[in-house]
DNA sequence: AGCACGCCGACT
DNA sequence: GTCGGCGTGCTC
């Protein structure tokens, strides 16, 4: 046999592949990428991917150790994907072996089989003709096969039928048992699409002319102007071409009614990927994916990497939502990486969003995207009315304004319910001694603690520090300490004194601890009749209120001032999506925004002519200071219990890129090239806005360039090049391409 | 990232 | 004399 080693990519952070010899009595036909294998690597066994069969090694032969075990027959990464893994890894300058464990559910990492996920399912016979059944019970459950021929046992019997009427029916040879993977249930009723308005159906014959090709678009559409009815029949446009369509969602996005209505609107299985399943429930979900028996996957960010045979279209909704971000390890976007799979797949991707990202605002003016906007709401709702009130030298109640108290009592005496938006959990974001100044504050971050009432503590919401609330000063001993500011707990105590004929419903991370209670909450409030919500953003993303009629906000200028460069945009964003919680239903609805910047320009313009008015006077900001979408940005960070190593690693890491700039500009002028200015332009070392987070001193290093190229180039060396320092043992660093914040 | 090796200080 | 701190180096 000739001699081969096979190529194995591994969970470890070293930028490069493995090679191993073949396991005994294995040929390199054995050896298929995207196979599972087990080795021995170093002293512990870990589970790799194959990437490849090769004649040649640079390793030493006696280096080479044979593999362990090869897990699969076949692959469990199909090729597209790890073609799209590899891209993901070259991007973000990451171990391929890496992005490839975030590829796969965590049962398939571990080395579980596929068929450890099967269940016992009931299928009916092919040639089954209905026999006369004696039971009422069993008649029934025959219809259901009539209905579908699969049904999973546990449904089943959930659904109240018993282990001896499946028995029954299978004696009389009408169905059988299998072990196999369960296909979720498919709705019985479906429910008509709803009629279009021109906007709509414009929309909609636009994208769909591309269905077959790869197109991305935006669709641009305030809050309640129909855009998940687009979506639902672009999909099934895509599902009668007997393709299968891909839907990404924000985390907090994923709520049953939205679920619901995906469900109800189409006879084919839907899967769904999400932080709120365990395992077991992902690696099956994945599978149905991957097998073709889910013909539409519901799920957040890392859903974006599900192999799909039969992909014919992707929906990326609320397409400026942070959270599809990655914002640690692998810093991916999987926003941007759903358009480069759909680019590789030759399919369409849909971008949606009713206040879009300003990269995917600039593209879709330049034209590299198409456009299609809805700017009317469907139906008969109203766009809500918006006014800024000024709090300037205004004496206010429990942090209200009085009109602004004076309205929300008219909003709830008409039978309607009031939103209170506030961005702060706890009680108080400052608890301070009234004789020396003294202030709360965490020891191991550059911030002050939190006071919570329920239960009563100090809190760290950086590094999630507590402590009990001293009785005195640590100080001066005074026991004159007192809370300052407000946060969401202590407006829901003052609302409840001041308006004690209603209900006041918190809503936060603290008050809503698992996603049961989270339901039951949204239940309560469909249901109840005047009542106040008060909560941060969990309550602007996902959920409608039909019954909201007025929505106050308190706390917007904090935003206002931010010192990230995106700051005003994600502000205006999160306004935007809480006022959109207001007149949902018929009546219309008013926002108001306490602010003591009533005058403040952006902030007009946002209310006066509307966020794309805003975002254009944004957009032509990021190009005269050239940020992105004008350029594109890198950011380099690093930590460390010790301030200096953290700012002398980025020190170095800036003298190695300016080095390297000088290095290729050389190369260019001996190659006789015209002299291309490269465009790169360093800002920092600098410190993190909050400097000292748990414990560690952060410094960034900012890295713009006009040209992506440049930008890769420099990044590959750059992490080369840091990959090799010897001596920074205690910083830690990492290099985030496309950068959301730069906090 | 793990994990081992190795070289120095403070303990039974 | 050893236990264990973490700096350094390696993993096919």
């Amino acid at each position: 046999m000739p001699f081969f080693v096979v190529t194995i990519a591994l969970p470890v952070p070293l930028r490069r592949l493995f090679d191993y010899l073949p396991a005994a009595n294995e040929n390199a036909g054995c050896y298929q990428p995207g196979q599972r294998v087990r080795v021995e690597f170093g002293r512990q066994v870990l589970t790799g991917i194959v990437i490849g069969c090769h004649e040649h090694t640079d390793v030493p032969h006696n280096k080479l150790k044979p593999l362990l075990q090869r897990l699969d027959d076949e692959p469990v990464v199909d090729e597209p994907t790890l073609q799209l893994c590899q891209w993901l890894a070259g991007y973000y300058h990451h171990s391929l072996g890496e992005v490839l464990e975030l590829a796969l559910p965590v049962m398939l990492r571990r080395g579980c089989e596929l068929s450890e996920v099967d269940e016992k399912v009931w299928l009916r016979q092919p040639d089954a003709h209905s026999a006369d059944l004696k039971g009422e019970k069993q008649r029934a459950l025959w219809q259901l096969f009539q209905q579908h021929s699969q049904w999973s046992h546990k449904e089943l019997t959930s659904q109240g039928y018993s282990q001896a009427q499946l028995k029954r029916l299978a004696e009389l040879g009408l169905i059988s048992p299998r072990q196999q993977l369960p296909v979720p249930a498919i709705a019985t009723t479906i429910a008509d699409p709803l009629p279009l308005n021109d906007e709509q159906h414009k929309a909609l014959q636009q994208i769909s002319q591309h269905l077959g090709s790869f197109k991305p678009s935006l669709l641009e559409g305030v809050t309640g102007s129909g855009k998940t009815e687009v979506y639902l029949q672009l999909i099934s446009k895509a599902l009668a071409t007997g393709k299968q369509v891909l839907v990404l969602v924000p985390e907090i996005g994923l709520t049953p009614q939205t679920v619901g209505r995906f469900r109800a609107r189409f006879d084919v299985p839907v899967a769904l990927l999400h932080s709120g399943l365990n395992d077991r429930e992902r690696l099956q979900g994945w599978r149905q994916c991957k097998e073709g028996k889910a013909r539409i996957l519901i799920g957040t960010r890392s859903a974006v990497f599900t192999p799909m045979p039969d992909l014919g279209l992707i929906i990326l909704d609320e397409e400026h939502d942070a959270s599809f971000k990655q914002q640690d390890g692998l810093r991916y976007s999987a926003r941007d990486f759903a358009l480069v799979r759909a680019s590789k797949t030759g399919v369409p991707v849909l971008l949606g969003s009713a206040t879009p990202s300003l990269e995917t605002l600039h593209n879709a003016l330049s034209g590299k995207y198409l456009h299609l906007k809805l700017l009317r709401r469907a139906g008969n709702a109203r766009p809500p009315a918006m006014k800024l009130h000024s709090i300037l030298h205004q004496p206010l109640t429990a942090g209200f304004a009085q009109p602004v108290l004076a309205k929300m009592q008219q909003h709830l005496q008409a039978g309607k319910q009031v939103l209170v938006f506030i961005n702060r959990r706890g009680f108080a974001p400052l608890l301070a001694c009234r004789q020396c100044g003294w202030m709360a504050e965490c020891r191991r971050c550059d911030a002050r603690l939190t006071l919570h009432q329920s239960p009563a503590h100090l809190h760290c919401h950086h590094c999630d520090f507590q402590q009990g609330i001293p009785g005195h000063c640590p100080s001066c001993h005074s026991p004159d300490i007192e809370p300052i500011g407000q946060g969401t707990e202590r407006i829901e105590q003052q609302l409840k004194q001041l308006f004690a004929d209603f209900p006041v419903r918190r809503v936060d991370r603290d008050s809503v601890r698992n996603k049961q209670a989270f339901d039951q909450l949204f239940d309560d409030i469909h249901n109840g009749g005047p009542c106040i919500l008060v909560g941060t953003q969990m309550l602007a993303k996902g959920h409608h209120f039909p019954d909201v009629t007025m929505v106050t906000i308190l706390d917007s200028d904090s935003g206002l001032f931010s010192a990230d460069f995106r700051g005003m945009e994600h502000s205006a964003q999160l306004i935007l999506q809480v006022a959109g919680r207001a007149g949902r239903a018929e009546s219309p609805g008013e926002v108001w925004i306490q602010t003591l910047y009533a005058d403040h320009p952006q902030l007009n313009l946002l209310l006066d002519n509307g966020y794309h008015a805003l975002a254009l006077s944004l957009l032509q900001q990021r190009n005269q200071q050239q940020l992105p979408p004008y350029s594109f940005m890198a950011l380099l960070r690093s930590e460390c219990e010790d301030r200096n190593q953290a700012q002398q690693l980025l020190q170095l890491a800036r003298d190695f890129i300016q080095q390297f700039q000088r290095h290729h500009h050389q190369q260019h002028d001996r190659q006789g090239l015209q002299l291309k200015q490269q465009g790169l332009n360093l800002l920092g070392p600098f410190p993190a806005i909050m400097e000292r987070r748990n414990g560690r001193f952060r410094q960034q290093l900012q890295i713009f360039a006009n040209e992506r190229s440049a930008l890769h180039r420099v990044a590959e060396a750059l992490v080369q090049f840091l990959e090799q320092q010897k001596g920074f043992n205690r910083v830690r660093w990492h290099l985030d391409i496309d950068p959301l914040d730069t906090l």
